[in-house]
DNA sequence: TCCAATGTGTACCGATCTGTTCTCTTTAAT
DNA sequence: ATTAAAGAGAACAGATCGGTACACATTGGA
């Protein structure tokens, strides 16, 4: 199996369902869009779920490289917390953005038993683990609270960015992130 | 017209919606599930987008209400916005919870010019001005600072109850709200 | 060179989608 | 009691849904 034309379709039907919606693209739009027959995408992926996951899959793996890359850059561990937001913001500003794909997934597969819900569930436990080790590297007294905290704001800003009228929601979020880190830390 | 036979529809339909999603629960299945004809159905809304914006006012209506009565309740303003996050908590645990009705329209509509996405926007703004009236009667120094923080704490802990595994994103939200009351106010 | 895997194009399947059209019945107010 | 609106029921339309079948082209390695 050459996997290049199985990368290629996940990659840009990512990009169509982020974009779209997943009930509103149908899969053989997906195949006049990335000019992938429909032969192709039906043999590598069984059912339109199957391919969804896939897409939820590199996602996860894209979006946390991304993340905690910027935020390592910010260099201590504190200044990584922090620096979150400001991450935050970038993506906001793209053109790009619509939200969370993972908010997005869940919230067109409303079932908490959906495999598709789980799998977007999944990426938010990731995040919280990694974003709790750096919490405890920073000195953090309750190291899963601070996490469970920052990421409370980075959701909030995430859906205040896609659904409200606000400016800088991501600013919002780092300006209450920081009065935290100044608190809950030694 | 008689208003009663739309009424219904509308309540039964933000029911089957709320729970199914938009694009999943189709027309015919709406009118199944409600016992009211296609017919009728079709006869007050003439598109299946109608329906929804209407369903969303009603939304707005009813959980604005339900919201600003719950807190209202708690006495003094600075208790009242405290409070939110109480109410938050009592929805988070009802079986029926799924999720913000209005982030999940905005998730299937993304596109922010849609009159659906466009009309989740405005319960959000709703929200704000009423939230950031409460900051103000409580004296915060800046209310509509208080307030979008308050509400990025809000969506953040109804997404995160929705999708993780937290055991009770409405506590940890109100805790964070806490230590923000405690010092944006004289 | 030949083989087998991978891919394309196209037609097709039954189901479902939003929305319409028709006839018939119920209902409420004059 | 009459009338006009409102509703039910069911069939239908054209498009699209997820998914399949089949014949043919392309490719890479032995």
């Amino acid at each position: 199996m050459r996997p290049s034309k199985r990368d290629e379709l996940v990659r840009k039907a990512l990009e169509i369902f982020y974009r779209e919606g997943f009930h509103a693209t149908g899969m053989d739009r997906l195949a006049a869009e990335t000019g992938i027959s429909k032969t192709t995408m039906f043999k590598h992926f069984r059912t339109k779920e199957e391919l969804i996951l896939a897409v939820l899959r590199l996602r996860d793996q894209d979006f946390r490289n991304w993340l905690f890359r910027r935020m390592q850059e910010a260099g201590a561990p504190r200044a990584q917390l922090a620096a979150m937001f400001d991450a935050l913001a970038e993506w906001f500003a793209s053109p790009e953005f619509r939200s969370c794909m993972f908010i997005k997934a869940a919230s067109e597969y409303p079932d908490p038993d959906h495999p598709i819900h789980a799998q977007a569930a999944e990426h938010k436990r990731l995040l919280f683990l990694q974003l709790e080790k750096i919490a405890a590297a920073a000195g953090a007294k309750e190291p899963a609270a601070l996490a469970r905290a920052l990421l409370l704001l980075k959701e909030g800003a995430i859906v205040t960015a896609h659904l409200g009228h606000e400016a800088d929601p991501a600013g919002d979020a780092g300006r209450v992130a920081n009065t935290l880190l100044a608190e809950l830390q030694v």
